[in-house]
RNA sequence: GGCGCCAUGGUGUAAUUGGUUAACACGCCGCCCUCUCAAGGCGGAGAGUUCGGGUUCGAUCCCCGAUGGCGCUACCA
């Protein structure tokens, strides 16, 4: 690695387009990210589009958006493969003419046949390396008279191909087990382990941040640098990120797809440091702390600190990052997310900014996601709301109660000013009157005002809705049917 | 099957790189607070570091083996 890798590096994030940016791609992508800012290098998008059976614009705009919502930003690109097929093309024949791949023109159906036959054997499936024989000359002879041939990769026969892995450390494969890999297929579409590193070596890449699901691709594209005599990148594989019960992340364990996310009320901001965490550590000079900024992450963030085993997602943790961003926002900065939430469920506030705000700071320390603000807390921010009909059978269930509420209702109308503890010594007095409990009546009041049983402190909650909306609800409750 | 990688409470991570009763967070349980539910405060259970051998005065840490998990094993990426 040269100097200038690390005044300035340069890094990509390459998925491929055939799903969503799911959580495992976005850590990968979070990570060369962090390490780009931290050292003040470049952040390359690059969309892995080779296989078009599969890949699809939807999928594109879905990685596009996911990255933005979690604030990814991207110095270069996104660049797309589909669209520099003839640098792909011009390596593999480059790699051809200096003698380290060459034509095979075995079909893909006999290719099968082999593998199936070895496999009943027992013998490794590897491809039998047959048209590594042929002379050049019939080479060009087959493909003058137009037989379809693919390129492979001609893997040296002895030794071993090693690397040292910035996680890992020292990994090391011997070439007998590397086939003679396909570098374009018989169509003119290059593989993956062609227009990786073309790619790489195109964008002059000095570190390879991604999953370690490619370590045992590695020793195929580092043949390739060695073959094209070109320095290697650093190699840096990030541990995988497991469902629940240990097996690789998938759709089955439910949300996947980080939009997925988005749509349960997560934060961004939460979300980022819930996958930072996963798989790295900032070591133990903050071993106490776990809520990072984006820009704690990126000053502290170092490849040393990614961990070597796979990570159990869990989704508590991520709640509790949520509950914990929520609460710590400014009113203000909430708003805007939560004016999205308002519009996906149709609900209209009606009432005054400030209002709103004020609305806001009381509830967001007991949110546990941006979805509760368009369920749960709609009372606080428009007359629109349902009654959840266990909250009425728990605290609102003597008939006595409506009664009672409304002539509450009728005695704040009378005061002069309606404050927080005016309100509450107004109830007292009044359960007192009555003989009955003031809980009794902080709890029905609790379901009239806001539709819920869990609520913030009820007075506070009362000056918050103000006066009018307090007697006007109080005195609905007689009449159920009307509450909306 | 072959090859590669990994292994600290249920989960995510620490442990001055061989040196105390293995720490923190999430989750769980209990108590306090109290008008509900969270939050908060206090306390608790839960691992002797997958197992078995070594090396060492001493192993979470080094070595060997086993087991388990994961990854790769395509003209997918």
């Amino acid at each position: 690695m040269s100097d200038s890798a690390l005044s300035s590096p340069r890094v990509r994030f390459a998925p491929s387009p055939t799903g969503y940016l799911h959580v495992g791609g976005a850590r990968t992508a979070l990570f060369n990210w962090l390490f780009a800012r931290h050292l003040g290098g470049t952040f390359i998008l690059r969309i892995e589009d080779t296989d078009f059976e599969r890949s699809s614009e939807e999928m594109v705009q879905g990685i596009l958006d996911g990255m933005s919502w979690l604030g990814l930003s991207w110095d270069e690109g996104p660049f797309f493969q589909s669209q520099r097929l003839s640098l792909y093309r011009r390596m593999a024949e480059q790699l051809v003419a200096s003698g380290h791949a060459y034509y095979c023109f075995c079909t893909k159906e006999e290719l099968e046949q082999r593998r199936a036959q070895a496999a009943a054997v027992g013998r490794p499936p590897m491809y039998d390396r047959r048209c590594r024989q042929l002379v050049p000359a019939e080479s060009q002879m087959r493909r003058a008279a137009g037989e379809a041939s693919a390129i492979r990769f001609r893997v040296p026969d002895g030794g071993s191909t090693s690397w040292d892995d910035a996680v890992f450390g020292r990994v090391e494969f011997a070439n007998a087990e590397i086939e003679d890999f396909v570098l374009l297929r018989s169509d003119g579409v290059p593989t993956y382990h062609l227009s990786v590193v073309a790619d790489d070596l195109d964008m002059r890449l000095t570190h390879i941040i991604r999953g370690a699901d490619h370590i045992s691709n590695t020793p195929k594209q580092i043949l390739q640098y060695r073959a094209l005599g070109a320095p290697l990148p650093v190699f840096a594989h990030v541990p995988l990120i497991l469902g629940p019960d240990k097996t690789r992340l998938s759709k089955r364990h439910g949300a996947t797809s980080v939009m997925a996310y988005k749509e349960m009320g997560i934060v961004p901001e939460a979300f980022r440091n819930f996958l930072a965490l996963l798989g790295w550590s900032p070591g133990p000079a903050h071993k106490d702390r776990e809520i990072f900024s984006s820009e704690d992450l990126i000053q502290m963030f170092a490849l040393d600190g990614i961990s070597k085993s796979n990570a159990v997602f869990d989704n508590d943790k991520l709640a509790w990052f949520n509950t914990e961003y929520i609460r710590a926002y400014d009113s203000a900065k909430l708003l805007p997310l939560i004016e999205t939430e308002w519009r996906a469920a149709g609900f209209q506030a009606t009432r005054s900014p400030q209002e709103i705000l004020a609305a806001i700071d009381l509830l967001k320390p007991r949110a546990r996601s941006l979805k509760d603000f368009a369920g749960p807390f709609r009372a606080y921010f428009g007359d629109c709301f349902e009654f959840d009909p266990a909250a009425v059978a728990k605290f609102l269930a003597d008939p006595a109660l409506p009664a009672l509420l409304c002539e509450l209702g009728t005695r704040y109308a009378a005061v002069p000013e309606f404050t927080e503890s005016g309100a509450e010594e107004i109830l007292r007095a009044f359960a007192a009157e009555k003989g009955i409990k003031a809980g009794a009546l902080i709890n029905g009041s609790r379901v009239a005002l806001t539709g819920q049983a869990v609520a913030p402190s009820l007075f506070a909650v009362m000056v918050t809705l103000g006066r009018d909306r307090v007697v006007q609800r109080l005195a609905t409750v007689a009449h159920p049917q009307s509450s909306g």
